[in-house]
DNA sequence: CAGATATATAGCTTGACGGCTAATTAGCCG
DNA sequence: CGGCTAATTAGCCGTCAAGCTATATATCTG
């Protein structure tokens, strides 16, 4: 599963702004939704195959964090979207003024 | 379907891609790919109700615009949880550098 | 090793998603 | 209105995701 997947989920994104804040480990995480601890096990394999979140071992619990790398990755394509938008805005509004400019040359 | 849904598709992330350059009827955008027409058109319901995209008529045609608001939004939630993992980070930062400065003051 | 705790995996059910083809709607033209 | 084109909606099917309970794995403790 890729990031955008990971990201479709609102339990999922539940869990990033957690992990955001601070490293939990999975009881703690489960603790806060009224799901399943399995099925808060399986999101958060989810996350960890698509890179969002990493675990280290304390004693018998698993502390997971998240890993900033792959939502900067989709973010930056997010950006990449709006930079191609807002360019073209930029040279519509360039085009204006010019067909304006030259409204005015002829007129005056 | 929220926006996450809506990009959770690599379709749709592509059609995404198609009207960042810029805008284009539903056919010409069908015709990037090598599914059926049928299927695009649901794709992009599903990104005009998730406020993705928007579309204005020419003639029988439809002509898609992306919508970058959504999108921002988006991002703007991982700016959010991408900055207060920073912001931890730079916390410490600055206490292990705290540490090493009263070590440093210790030991001279 | 036996027991306790924390977490993950297996197996199942249900509902949604994405693909297809066929039928329908919306707008243009004679 | 009748025909034409563009696009959507309807209906169906296979797959997959997310929930659940029950079972298994891993680690510490005695």
């Amino acid at each position: 599963m890729d990031v955008y997947e990971a990201l479709a989920d609102p339990t999922r994104r539940a869990i990033i702004s957690m992990l955001a804040e601070r490293e939990r480990n999975a009881g703690d995480i489960a603790a806060g939704f009224p799901i399943a601890g399995p099925s808060i096990s399986r999101h958060l394999k989810v996350l960890r195959e698509s890179g969002v979140v990493s675990y280290r071992r304390q004693a018998t619990s698993r502390i997971y964090r998240l890993e900033p790398d792959s939502l900067s990755l989709a973010r930056q394509w997010m950006d990449a979207q709006l930079d191609l938008v807002k360019a073209r805005f930029d040279r519509l509004g360039a085009h204006l003024d010019a067909m304006k400019a030259s409204e005015e040359e002829g007129a005056g």
